[in-house]
DNA sequence: AACAGTTGCGCG
DNA sequence: AAAGCGCGCAACTGTT
């Protein structure tokens, strides 16, 4: 087979490792597996090498230990890449994955089940330092050189082509690989972020910025309104325990100090306290400590953490990106001569559950622009209200409460979609494991899960064994319920990004828009994604593309609802905003 | 002084 | 103390 392809025959993949001296290593792979002699290369070579792959028709996809580990550096040296395979992603899915058959030789692997590289991008004088002693004091990660890598590349060829749909995992592993990309992307170009902006919303809502150390002054006022109402002049308010003995001796009757329990009662501490809470919460979690640690240049570089949830979201490491308070998103502010393009897609959940289980009732319902409205219009509840309690009841596994009153009703009429949750919570109850649309697993339980069944089912076991064995076994089967949909709806969103970006690098660079060097040499004229919360993308763009900028990202989720489901009747409409700053809501 | 565990709240 | 899933982070507490 080896001798009978052509010479022109395009690689479909391109090896990357990495020596020890710095030298990379590329090794060409055909289609039909077989390998073409390794180039060698000087680090500083090969951005050039990768800039002119790139350019040729036929995209390679480069084959890497981690996104991290290599693409930052090509960013900076302004050399985008359209495709890659990330081995460290790709064996996490596949190692855990039920659909694939053989996975000792994955699971022998251990040096592949590893924390993210180290992103170079934007390295700061500790992660300098880690980099002089590499080996000891950082978090273990992948290995980047070239046999290792050709190892793994080949063990999860094998796993894949024996994989009982090797179609759905190939899509899964293209589409986690491509959000690899963005995140790095993402990093990169950083958030447009208007310090003054965020300044001007800290003062107005904490008073002037007050010297270090000091509370800001609407948190003094406040903090002395709640100790006079206690009739308690030296009440801690920053410390649970303390603030709850001096609530308990003010006569008010809470078990804890949360925002739910304390808007229960009525005193005149109550009011004050919860604006104390919200403020303190502002200062210490998106407060000015937060601008001078993580705004430079009017950029704010969170790291994206792909794949860093279990269900398949992504997770983020610095500076709380998938916490950012809705409050603070006008500080989210286009370039001069940019806009943003905001868009998020209305009850992501539901509809992938609908999709997935082919319950047409429950796809129609959600044919309009809310599926709520469409539930309560079908007449199964009475309120948009109730209708999104029910939904999110039957997807979380509410059993009591308006949640779990009203989830009932859903399993009338939605049958197809509640038996698919249902079987999800099932299994989970025994143990077992389920797995996404395309074929990311959830974790088995861990042994503890096991022994307290086993002690339970014991003749030595009291009732509160059987009560604790039980409650375990339902706590994990609504985490295996809500892992089918949380991890589907992750893999539409990776769908709906992988398609934008490819929308996106393929729009003209325009001249004649001033450029946002702060976003790098890639994307300081084009458009490019900035932000990604879940169901939520934001995209930077020159003013002049901002229109076909939204038509692209309606079609990405279009296209993202096809490359899943197919011809299925579900629908994810989107919400789509175009604007000098992200809107509020 | 450094660490792990808990609490509470921000996001979906 | 959420009922009902998944996270990250800061502050505080108790331990070593």
């Amino acid at each position: 087979m080896t001798e009978t392809s052509t010479p022109q025959q395009q690689p479909r993949w391109s090896l990357l490792g990495r020596g020890s001296d710095g030298a990379v290593s590329v090794v060409d792979v055909r289609a039909d597996g077989s390998r073409g002699e390794p180039v060698r290369l000087a680090a500083e070579a090969l951005p050039p090498f990768v800039a002119e792959r790139e350019c040729g028709s036929t995209a390679t996809r480069w084959v890497w230990s981690d996104a991290p580990s290599w693409y930052p550096q090509l960013l900076a040296a302004g050399v985008r890449v359209e495709r890659c395979h990330d081995l460290r992603l790709s064996h996490t899915i596949l190692r855990q994955s039920e659909l694939v058959s053989d996975r000792a030789a994955l699971l022998a692997a251990h040096e592949w089940n590893a924390a993210p590289g180290i992103d170079a991008d934007t390295p700061s004088d500790e992660s300098t330092l880690f980099e002089l002693d590499a080996g000891g004091t950082g978090p273990p990660t992948v290995p980047h050189d070239p046999e290792s890598a050709s190892a793994e590349f080949e063990r999860q060829l094998a796993a894949i082509s024996s994989s009982s749909d090797p179609n759905r995992i190939r899509l899964l592993l293209a589409a986690e690989s491509a959000g690899a990309l963005v995140a790095v992307e993402m990093r990169s170009a950083g958030v447009p972020w208007d310090a003054a902006e965020h300044d001007r919303l800290l003062s107005e809502a904490l008073g002037p910025r007050p010297v270090a150390g000091a509370k800001p002054a609407r948190m003094v006022a406040l903090a002395d309104e709640v100790r006079a109402a206690l009739g308690d002049p030296a009440a801690s308010l920053d410390s649970p325990p303390k603030l709850l003995s001096a609530l308990r001796r003010a006569g008010i009757d809470v078990a804890s100090t949360s925002r739910w329990e304390l808007m229960e009662s009525e005193h005149p501490a109550i009011e004050p306290l919860l604006r104390y809470k919200k403020l303190s919460r502002l200062l210490t979690a998106n407060g000015w400590a937060w601008i001078d640690e993580w705004v430079r240049d009017g950029r704010y570089r969170p790291v994206y953490v792909p794949g860093g949830v279990v269900t398949g979201r992504w997770a983020s490491s610095g500076g709380g990106a998938l916490q950012l308070p809705r409050a603070l998103r006008p500080s989210l502010r286009a370039d001069p001569g940019w806009m943003l393009v905001t868009a998020d897609v209305a009850q992501l959940e539901p509809r992938v559950l609908a999709a997935m289980s082919g319950d047409r009732a429950m796809a129609a319902a959600g044919s309009g622009k809310d599926l709520y409205s469409g539930i309560v219009e079908s007449g199964i509840v009475a309120s948009r209200q109730e209708a999104k309690i029910a939904v999110l009841g039957a997807m979380y596994g509410a059993t009591t409460g308006d949640s779990g009153r009203l989830v009932p009703r859903l399993r009338r009429s939605f049958p197809a979609a509640m038996r698919l949750v249902d079987r999800a919570a099932e299994i989970g109850e025994q143990g077992g494991v389920v797995s996404t649309w395309l074929g990311r697993s959830s974790p088995p339980p861990g042994p503890h899960w096991a022994e307290l069944q086993a002690l339970a089912s014991l003749p030595s076991a009291t009732p509160r064994d059987e009560a604790r064995a039980r409650r375990t076994a339902r706590d994990f089967g609504r985490f295996t319920r809500n892992f089918v949909v949380q991890g589907t709806a992750a893999e539409w969103a990776l769908a709906w990004l992988a398609e934008l970006r490819l929308r996106l690098a393929a729009m003209p660079a325009v001249d004649g828009v001033p450029p946002a060097p702060a976003s790098g040499p890639v994307f300081e004229h084009r458009p490019h994604l900035v932000f990604f919360l879940h169901d939520e993308v934001i995209v930077h763009t020159p003013v002049a593309q901002a229109d076909a900028v939204a038509e692209a990202v309606q079609a990405s989720a279009e296209a993202a609802g096809r490359l899943l489901f197919g011809a299925a009747p579900v629908d994810f409409p989107l919400d789509v905003r175009v604007a000098e700053r992200a809107a509020k809501e």
